[in-house]
RNA sequence: GGAGGGAUGGCAGAGCGGCCGAAUGCGAGGCUCUUGAAAAGCCUUGAGACGCAAGUCUCCGUGGGUUCAAAUCCCACUCCCUCCGCCA
């Protein structure tokens, strides 16, 4: 959630940023005002309640100096006062509801310096790395479930007969490269990131104020006996476990990693874009994700970019970098650095890390803090990348390394990992 | 799943319905003493909302109830611990 004292102290300014994120005007304002008639209720009930203990603390004075008769009148009176303060509480309920229900609609503020737009079109690729074009002239490349399915280590016959479309059930070689991609990616990062194994269910409470369950949309996974959901990513076990904690400035940036399984229900996703192992249910993910001091947070953006892309350079892929314009932008992050492998099999770039800075947003709804050394406690600024991804990058893999003869060459940073130079099975 | 015990500030741990936002100890910060340090002594030290400030309000696991008044009494729930059962 948003800082509302932003739209009390400098509405001009804050609106016009938010309005950069497409977010109506009348969404703004409307928080404002209700914000203010928040403030009002608050100051009423708290001088009902002032009244009612001022008058309660001269009872318990008459009584002790065995005044029974002034006492009992007094008592009277407040059995009233005690009336009107459940009457205004009420009050303040019903707008407090109101302000959530409007705020939860509000997203992130994006920062300045992210480029104008208003859709994907609108979106800038930063940097390329490691694509010509001449590379893949004069040969043809095949799509991952054709490759995959003829050497027999992508099955998704099986796998709809399982659990229906959008699941994937990898074999021999397959569910090898898909071990070694994560051992690969932890290691790679075992030097910056402490590596957490986290559980992959968690509560509502955590689920929503990480901001991954709200009330208008839902990408998870429900368990039906328990208050329990199946994690959409890593990112949400990591932030989840520092909710309600202040933490000494000393300890920050706490960087974390760590390998789950996510699932995602992606309704309404079906369609394009899915066949093979482009868009899955159910997919294993080694997420990188991060506490910081504001301050550091720019910085800490840009080295985690780096080491997500430190994944890809060491795999040899060729990526692009693809800064988000400020109305393409997820409603948590105030920038974001999507990271998209070239795939020649279907000759398009495919995102497999979304880098994100999230500024205080996450941090203000699970109430993580930390304790300055000055004094004073302040909110602390949360970032979050695929450190990898695996379903596009095993596929991705599979699309560069195919050979005439069908098997697939390994990236030789990779080898090490899934023990063989070559897929054949 | 069954039986019992518990949840209070950074930690430990008191707390007859009113003088309790809360003893005490530890920790942390400041000061005195000292050449310096230790020891000792003194002082300070939870979070949040509103307010220029003085100050007021909220928070003792969560939610409800009783009462003029709840950390304290009642109800429900959640979590933790111990024992039993089951189990990778």
């Amino acid at each position: 959630m948003i800082d509302l004292k932003l739209l009390s102290d400098d509405f001009e300014a804050t609106a016009a940023r938010l309005v950069r994120k497409r977010v109506p005007i009348e969404l703004v304002r409307s928080a404002r005002d209700l914000a203010e008639s928040r403030r009002q209720v608050v100051r009423e009930v708290d001088d009902a309640r002032q009244e009612m203990n001022a008058g309660s603390q001269s009872v318990g004075r008459l009584m002790r100096e065995g005044r029974r008769e002034e006492a009992d009148a007094l008592r009277a009176g407040l059995a009233d006062s005690r009336g009107r303060i459940e009457a205004l509480e009420a009050r303040r309920r019903e707008v407090e509801e109101a302000l959530d229900d409007v705020v939860a609609r509000i997203p992130n503020i994006p920062d300045d310096v992210v480029p104008d737009g208003t859709s994907e079109d609108d979106n800038r690729v930063v940097r390329t790395h490691g694509y010509d074009p001449a590379d893949y002239e004069g040969r043809s490349y095949e799509p991952h479930w054709e490759v995959a399915g003829r050497l027999g280590i992508y099955d998704g016959e099986r796998a709809a007969k399982l659990s229906g479309g959008m699941f994937s059930v990898l074999r021999g070689g397959g569910a090898r490269l898909l071990r070694g991609l994560v051992d690969f990616a932890l290691d790679l990062h075992k030097d910056r990131y402490l590596e957490i194994a986290p559980p992959h269910a968690v509560r509502s409470d955590v689920i929503t104020r990480t901001g991954h369950l709200t009330k208008f949309e839902s990408q998870a996974y429900k368990l039906r006996d328990d208050d329990l959901w199946l994690i959409p990513t890593g990112e949400v076990p990591l932030m989840g476990m520092h909710q309600d904690e202040i933490l000494p400035e000393a300890d920050l940036p706490l960087r974390y990693m760590a390998y789950t399984v996510c699932w995602r229900r992606e309704a309404g996703a079906a369609g394009k874009d899915t066949r093979g192992m482009q868009r899955l249910h159910e997919f294993h993910k080694v997420e990188l994700a991060e506490l910081c001091r504001p301050e550091d947070s720019d910085a800490e953006l840009a080295a985690l970019l780096g080491d997500c892309e430190r994944s890809l350079q060491t795999l040899g892929l060729p990526y692009r970098v693809v800064e988000l314009c400020a109305g393409d932008l997820t409603f948590s992050a105030s920038r974001v650095f999507d990271l998209e492998v070239y795939s020649p099999g279907v000759d398009r770039w495919l995102e497999v890390s979304s880098v994100s800075l999230v500024t205080d947003f996450q941090a203000r709804r699970g109430a993580i803090r930390y304790r300055k050394e000055g004094g004073g406690t302040a909110f602390v600024h949360t970032l979050n990348g695929s450190g990898l991804a695996t379903p596009r990058v095993w596929s991705a893999i599979v699309e560069h390394g195919q050979q005439p003869d069908g098997t697939v060459r390994v990236p030789a940073a990779l080898v090490p990992y899934v023990g063989t130079e070559v897929i054949a099975g």
